[in-house]
DNA sequence: CCTACGTGGCTATTGCTTATAGCTATCCGG
DNA sequence: CCGGATAGCTATAAGCAATAGCCACGTAGG
């Protein structure tokens, strides 16, 4: 029986595309196994069960998706960034559902590979929304800043509500929570700008006229 | 042997408390069961399986959920109703995390009381949006239109941001994706308060200044 | 009153899952 | 070239959903 030469990585990687290709919930242990070519028991030779195979997922996902959304924002600034953030996210949760489900989990306390991914996904939306906020201050060193210094509430509260947008945009369009299919994308882009206007408007002025 | 007198109603009112308590995913047939006083496969004398159980909890817990958000809206208009009825969303989601899991999951194509279920829920939120989208007309009569009229794209954009928001971030919140729990019912009021912002803004004026 | 049928609950079983225990053969370092 | 670490294997346990088939409860009909 010759060996099938895996690693902990290779492992992973298998495990990610085929959860993207069969969903999450599908993604069994001897599913896995078979399209490595091995028995279902050998993965343990690898990884500690199915939530190692997870974490496993999670983490490179999360570095996938930071880099994704790095690279969507380069050159933009301003809602210009912000759009294009918003899209790349959107775009990669719905190319790759089996990562993507994996990638809101935070990470166990003290797991710093996975703190550490996460937080770069922080980042760069930081980066992008921080000279957004507020009274909309455009000076690039900013972004740079929020990375570096405490971010301020308001930074905080923005960045929390972005994802809350997209993430629960992606969910609901997964899950088929809307209606029809029909302009979706159009919504998307709604929501997006609507955002974008709630920052500029500024920390007062709810009420309209 | 004396008979459990068990009914499918009371079989799926015992399920979503126990959903509600351990979670969606801990919710076992052989828990329900045992719950109930039964052994596992007499529940299939009134329910044809794990899937039929979510499905009633959907049904009953939308129906819940409309009934919450209706009754925070009343009274109320304009940014005012809006506030309420996403604190009334977000606290109902945490109280009842078992039936919020399953409340978002779209009705099976002909399922006649879950698609009735669901648009209620749909509708009070439609009402509340339905005046503040754009140029935020406060003609109550607007919000009465919204419910019989085949709505504006625009309002169907806002009622989808809306429900992204908000099932963003309850789900963001309970999946820990958040850093620290420190400051989230901040972070949701702010979210909602740039939500009402954004809408207010119209449906130009992304750029700021 | 009392019988007979419908049905609610049961046991037994199947097949799927994760996970562990223990064996063997392979590969690499000394 | 040999010996130890280990990658893969078989066998197996325990928990899950789901089906098949049995039996006793309880009530509708005579």
């Amino acid at each position: 029986m010759p060996r099938a030469g895996l690693t902990p990585d290779g492992v992973v990687a298998a495990a990610a595309d085929l959860a993207d290709e069969v969903g999450l919930e599908a993604l069994t242990l001897t599913a896995l196994a078979e399209r490595l070519g091995v028995r279902q028991p050998s993965l343990y030779k690898h990884l500690a069960g199915l939530p190692a195979v997870h974490r496993g997922i999670a983490v490179t996902a999360k570095r996938e998706l930071g880099e994704v959304l790095a690279r969507a924002a380069i050159g933009r600034s301003g809602a210009d960034a912000l759009r294009a953030l918003a899209r790349a996210y959107r775009d990669w949760a719905i190319a790759h559902p089996g990562r993507y489900a994996v990638t809101t989990r935070a990470p166990a306390p003290g797991d710093l590979d996975d703190e550490a991914a996460s937080a770069a996904v922080v980042d760069v939306v930081a980066r992008v929304i921080a000279p957004l906020v507020g009274t909309a201050s455009d000076d690039p060193a900013d972004a740079a800043d929020a990375a570096d210094a405490p971010m301020a509430p308001e930074v905080v509260h923005a960045i929390r509500t972005l994802r809350a947008v997209l993430h629960g945009f992606v969910l609901l369009e997964r899950e088929g929570g809307f209606g029809l299919p029909t302009g979706v994308a159009d919504s998307f882009d709604y929501a997006i700008e609507r955002f974008a206007a709630g920052l500029a408007a500024g920390a007062d002025g709810v009420h309209p006229g």
